[in-house]
RNA sequence: GCCCUCGUAGCUCAGUUGGAUAGAGCGACCGCCUCCUAAGCGGUAGGUCACAGGUUCAAUUCCUGUCGAGGGCGCCA
């Protein structure tokens, strides 16, 4: 990679100028204006102070020993503002990318194997199987997917969960419901008054039991959740049932486990965890209240011991909504006191979506089911519009505008420039243009600023995708895709591939750039779970 | 009261882990189709990066405080 041999450069060049102690890193970054040279580091900055150096003449001086032998590709070093040494480059290192990208093709370009096969798991909406999907608990499955996609892209094995809520109060109260509603009397308080819950009422030919009822009609919204999910490409590897965790052993042996190790302690008829020592604010939790039911906490942390101890993954990632960020601190607290290293388990927390015609609520009628949203827009624009945005802003969505403005939508202005892509190639084999292989073909010829932009995006991809798994934001995968989309809207309209006055040797070398950004878009696209059409 | 996440253009949001003159889309205004799809391209206008301190060569970015928004603090799940 060129950054490495710039940074060995630098480093080489600081050695002969004695500078001591030499950085453990050199930072080299892309600075925002071009006049500012294509690459840039901030070392003579930040390396002065330790050396003891002053930075402009430390500056001045690296840029004389690079410039005395200047590595690879580089026409220029310059010293700018305070001490910034910027490397001027000859658009070769550009024609090198474009080889790379052509080389390493869609399985291969931007990819690492930084996470060494580590076992990811991925646990996401997970909302209770009590009424259908709506645009809130929905908002960040496509995060999860996307996430998982990245992290597979970054060398790790990652398995998507759903951990289906199956058991517990609020599947008796839709039975309850659903019941009240085959029997023609009125809703319980606290129960579901869904219309869907109407519907179920009237296949229901069960017995007259709350948790036989509830349990039925859960199964069916799930199998509704499911078909949700599988809508906008959203695969789970495992739908991991509460009930199984609670019908199970495996509360009661968690909760021996912990008493085991002297941290359970029993008041009020109670049992108590002592969780604060284990980073909880709270002093202590109940893992079994007095009328003998255990809590969903003592359930949850032996969900969790599960998937650490039992299906052994290395690393589990909970995407929750913010309205659970109560429950992490005791979560978390269990785990540890399992003796499960706490850098292990990530809880990310979604901030809350809210709808620009004001909240959304079961009680306010206003809830929008994510199928909804789905048939308006299509999967792709779905999945993209929760993307855009990290999971940390809590995003307004207007959904009369995406309705209206949805010919406008980013999704159709990356997924435009691509059917571009598929345009191109498809007038050129009506002229019977063919692609000469890549080593017979005059890349130097691509001097176009817009080709050289497009290149630029694709050079930064695997950056783009290491940090987009490092920070868990997926989102950087989509801003940077539009970027790409930009840049190439832009070559598409100022550099022709065929036509008037286009040589035929760049039109080969066009097309070899334009290859090159099909396979970026694919890489992106797919990562993101958002199609690439050839048409539109 | 305490904790979490935030506060960037009229609106919705980016901002490469501290860099040089802060960006995009939508909305507004002005241009561009006899050649690969105008679902596109170019331009103009729009900003005290909530506010005040601190850290340093350098702060939208890190720290503290204030103000504001959302969320959380049960023997509910």
């Amino acid at each position: 990679m060129i950054r490495d041999a710039l940074a060995d450069a630098v480093l080489d060049a600081l050695a002969a100028l004695h500078v001591d102690p030499l950085p453990a890193q050199v930072n080299l970054e892309r600075p925002a204006r071009r006049e500012h040279g294509d690459w840039s580091s901030n070392v003579a900055l930040a390396a002065a102070k330790a050396a003891g150096r002053n930075p402009r003449e430390l500056a001045a001086q690296l840029v004389e020993q690079l410039s005395a032998n200047p590595p690879a590709h580089v026409v220029a070093v310059e010293i700018a503002g305070p001490g910034f040494v910027n490397f001027r480059l000859a658009p070769t290192w550009l024609h090198d990318v474009l080889t790379d990208v052509v080389d390493g093709g869609t399985e291969g370009y931007a990819t690492t194997d930084a996470g060494g096969g580590e076992r990811v798991q991925i646990e996401f909406v997970s909302a209770n199987p009590t009424g259908p999907i709506h645009v809130g608990n929905g908002w960040f499955a496509s995060y999860g997917d996307a996430l998982g996609r990245v992290l597979t892209r970054t060398g790790h094995v990652v398995s998507r969960e759903y951990y289906v809520n199956d058991t517990g109060g609020q599947i008796r109260a839709l039975g309850a419901s659903l019941l009240a509603h085959h029997k023609g009397e009125p809703v319980p308080e606290g129960g579901y008054p869904g219309e869907y819950v109407a519907d179920l009422a009237k296949e229901y030919d069960g017995a007259d039991d709350v948790t036989e009822a509830g349990q039925w009609a859960a199964e069916r919204i799930l199998g509704g959740i499911r078909a949700t999910m599988e809508s906008i490409h959203v695969h789970y590897d495992e739908w991991y049932s509460q009930a199984s965790i609670e019908e199970s052993s495996a509360v009661a042996e968690t909760v021996e486990e912990l008493r085991a190790k002297g941290l359970v302690t029993e008041e009020d008829g109670a049992l108590w965890f002592e969780s604060k020592e284990f980073g909880d604010p709270r002093e202590r939790r109940v893992l079994r209240k007095s009328n003998g039911d255990y809590t969903y906490l003592a359930g949850d942390i032996a969900y969790h011991r599960n998937k650490f101890l039992i299906r052994g993954f290395d690393r589990v990632i909970n995407v929750w909504g913010a309205d659970h960020h109560g429950q992490v601190a005791s979560l978390v607290a269990g785990v540890r006191a399992l003796g499960i290293d706490a850098d292990r388990i990530e809880v990310r927390l979604g901030q809350m979506i809210s709808l620009a015609s004001g909240r959304m609520g079961k009680r306010l009628g206003n809830v929008v089911n994510l199928d909804d949203v789905v048939a308006d827009i299509g999967p792709d624009a779905t999945r993209l519009l929760s993307l855009l945005t990290s999971i940390d802003q809590a995003v307004t969505i207007d959904l009369d505008k995406v309705r209206s403005h949805s010919k406008e939508s980013p999704v159709f202005y990356v997924q435009y420039a691509h059917t571009r892509i598929a345009s191109i190639n498809r007038v050129a084999a009506e002229r019977g243009v063919v692609r000469s292989p890549i080593t017979d073909v005059d890349l130097g010829l691509l001097l176009h600023e817009r080709e050289l932009d497009v290149l630029r995006s694709l050079s930064e991809l695997p950056d783009v995708i290491r940090i987009a798994a490092a920070d868990r934001a997926p989102h950087k995968v989509a801003t940077w895709v539009r970027e790409l989309a930009d840049r190439f809207h832009g070559f598409y309209h100022d550099c022709y591939v065929m036509g008037d006055g286009v040589s035929p040797e760049l039109t080969q070398a066009r097309l070899w750039l334009v290859e090159s950004a099909r396979i970026g878009f694919a890489i992106g696209l797919d990562l993101l779970g958002v199609s690439a059409p050839e048409s539109m």
